[in-house]
DNA sequence: TGAAAATAGTGCGACATCGTACTAATTGGT
DNA sequence: ACCAATTAGTACGATGTCGCACTATTTTCA
């Protein structure tokens, strides 16, 4: 039964994430092409990670956004080059997102352009602090999916 | 010198950041009236926690975003009746930003619809659990506001 | 003290996000 | 096999975010 202190931690736990997930936006945009935005890199980062010819709705899961903000995202690295939409040969309402040779080039020099910012952050806190970080941060994430699951909200 | 583990370790803490910043916001948000988004009931909030009367430039300045988007969001609490635009006796340029009884009714009706997810939340991990994740939190923002200073981006 | 530089706030335009409503295609129950 | 319900994707409109440029005011300093 929690009391009203931690609440209040809790509380200032999600305002801390809030201002660091804006914190770190903004540096990792300005290491980014003008124009180009967090979303934009990360939808070909993560076909490049897990794997390409994922369908829009399954992106818009993984990234926890409705259907149509991935719709949108999809548009803009069709329009850089970075992903070609093909039909799905398994369904035909739905489609595929497959990177080309210039998304995969996108990608490795946004990464290598972002490195000397990761590696400062990364000297701030030794190796140790880092894994313990992120091991709270995962399960903090986890609980936050599983609890949101059932609702099933985000549109789609 | 961090290696290729570290960095991309760091990745995955600022990855991980990045997911649950748009988790909580979507979490908060589902709390509070419909249009009323997390931007404007953390104004009124931070007004109240800090204290009424200070410069939308401040404002901005503390909420990490740019002066054109804090001029955007108190005119939405001006426009809700949260909160009130005062010319700056000090400066004639500048203004001072009021809290009205409607704002802070607004704030601790907004704030007791939170508590049963904070608690949810709060249940899954131990006191000295979330201590440490926010003092990790605390220390990694710290670095990048002090690292970001310097800079002086976000327009203003 | 007077002119140049700096600063506070805002109008505007470009783009991102997302809910609603729609079309096309598939699935499921009979 | 058929029709209802479900599902994938998108057009559209409302709102949020933010850079640029502008006005009004203050500060600086020669």
């Amino acid at each position: 039964m929690p009391d009203e202190i931690d609440l209040r931690r809790t509380f200032a736990i999600f305002n801390e994430i809030g201002i660091l997930g804006q914190l770190s936006r903004a540096l990792f945009e300005a290491r980014l092409p003008t124009g180009v935005l967090v979303p934009h890199f990360s939808l070909v980062n993560h076909l490049i990670r897990v794997r390409d010819g994922q369908t829009p709705l399954t992106l818009a899961r993984a990234f926890q956004v409705p259907k149509t903000t991935m719709t949108h995202t999809i548009s803009v690295a069709v329009k850089h080059g970075w992903v070609e939409l093909r039909p799905n040969p398994k369904d035909g309402r739905s489609k595929q997102v497959w990177l080309t040779e210039a998304g995969r080039a996108f990608r490795e020099r946004a990464i290598a352009d972002l490195m000397p910012d990761l590696a400062d952050v990364s000297a701030t806190l030794d190796g140790a602090a880092q894994e313990a970080l992120l091991e709270q941060l995962t399960a903090l994430r986890q609980f936050l999916d599983t609890r949101r699951d059932p609702e099933n909200g985000s549109d789609g």
